[in-house]
Parts: C-alpha cells; structure tokens; sequence
DNA sequence: TGGTTAATTAACCAATAAGTAAATTAATAT
DNA sequence: ATATTAATTTACTTATTGGTTAATTAACCA
C-alpha cells in the first residue's frame, strides 16, 4: 500500500465481483452474507473483496448486532471518473457542447446570476 | 487473460506509470524512447507497460522506421466512464440536472427538433 | 449455559504483476 | 559490411492477488 489514491481506486474497480458488489450495494445496505449469496465464492474471499472495496474508501461499515452491514461510499469514483472525463474529447463529439455547458453549469451555481444570457456565444462544432 | 473488456481496462488503469504515459499520448504520438524518459525504470518495463495499455486497448501501435509510435485509442474509457457515471447521483448533486440534460441533448440530436423547450419543466432539488 | 449465526483471522497455495539484466531483432547510417 | 539506435524477447526474482480450509471471535437466542 505505497500507492496513490486514485490507482488504489482503479485497482478496486478492477476485479468484477468487486463491481458487482458495488451495483448491489447502491440499490442500499447489506450485510456480509447477502453480499455473497450471488457469488461461487467463500465468505471469507468476501471479506477480502471488502477489506479492499473499504480499503479503497469505496465502502463504510457500521456494526448492527452481529452483522456489518456495508454501504456504498461513491467520492473516490468522483475523482477518477474526473481522471477519465480528461479524456472524453478522444471519443465524444458532442464534448465541445457538453463541456460548455458544464461551464456554464458551473458558473451559474458560483455567481447565481446571468440566468439566461452565454448559450447564445458557445463554440459549436 | 479471462476478464471481462473492464477488468482489463481498469486494471490498466490502475498503475500510475500507464496513467502518466497515456496522459502524455493525449499530447500527440509518441515512441517507446520518449515515453520512456520520465520515468526512472528500464525500457523493457516501458515495454511491458505499452503492452498491457494495448492489450487493454488504450493504445495502437504502428511502424516508422525503427520506432514503433504509440496512439491513445480512448474508446475503452468511454465504457470505464460510463460504468462510474451510474453513481454519479452518488456524489453530485447537480446529478439531476446534468441527467436531464443530457437526456434534453440525445433527444435534441435524435430528432433534431425542439431547440427551445424542456428546460423548464427538468426537476431541480 | 450452550448452540447458532455472522464475520473475521490465520495459514497456506497458485497465478499474476512489475521489475531487472542480458541477449536478440530490426532499421538506419556510414 | 559494420556500427548505432530503437525496441523487444527471454529468463529470472520478488511481491501481490485471489482464492481455499480450518479455527476463532462476537453477538444473539433459548
């Protein structure tokens, strides 16, 4: 574990039934035990798959009687999907437009002004 | 070699070496040498680097004269993106904006028909 | 108390990953 | 032909990953 954040967070993502643990667990909680019902895999392979989902700051853990039910924690996916949106003038064309409209997004929610006014001066391809 | 097209992106994407060489082809075409440069690791390692990038996809190879230039080919990353962006509501609140949106736009260029409405019927919270 | 369920820990194994140094291939240049 | 430069291949080492089974901890239940 000399590794930085974001590649601790591209490696999690790498494994498919981290994934996987990852889409059950954004529909809401779950213990350890529900976690590995869809899986062929021992319960203690789970645990390691969690300890590197946690590891990773994609999971939290509470404690509820015997069970550690495990939830969803998506910030460290915010910075590496802003990693890769580095990237997505390469394969979207429509990248010009939606980048400035996140701009504009952007500026909007900073000054709360100039409602209506921008649009009409973006770039168009 | 069994994973799933993500795994393997992913897992490419997870070492910071690959990351800072696929940063620098968005910059333009590259050889082995250049790329090399960097980082203080031998030229077999770089090697060894390129061929995960592109067995991954992430890079094309071709030939001139003894250089072999390295291309960024970002269309797996349209896939990684679009496997994060499922938890954007996650961290984003302006997620339901930004949804409708892009919904607003596919619809825009799928009919190529009303330019000036929607907008003021999107949720916001 | 003892039994059951939930989960983790410990010890181990096989496969993969990331690096090295040395040898080899390929193209260019003299 | 030979030397140089670019890149790869080979053989090897070390660490990490992903899995196993067996034992242990922890909380609940009757």
């Amino acid at each position: 574990m000399s590794a930085d954040q974001i590649s601790v967070t591209f490696a999690a993502l790498a494994d498919p039934t981290r994934r996987a643990i990852l889409e059950r667990l954004a529909m809401g909680e779950a213990p350890v035990k529900e976690l590995s019902v869809p899986f062929e895999m021992s319960q203690p392979a789970i645990t390691k798959h969690l300890k590197v989902l946690e590891h990773a700051g994609l999971i939290s853990r509470s404690r509820e009687a015997q069970w550690r039910p495990c939830k969803l924690e998506a910030k460290p996916l915010q910075d590496a999907s802003a990693w890769i949106e580095q990237y997505r003038q390469f394969w979207d064309e429509s990248f010009d437009r939606l980048d400035d409209y996140l701009k504009e997004l952007q500026s909007e929610e900073a000054t709360s002004k100039e409602k209506k006014d921008g649009r009409s001066t973006r770039k168009r391809r």
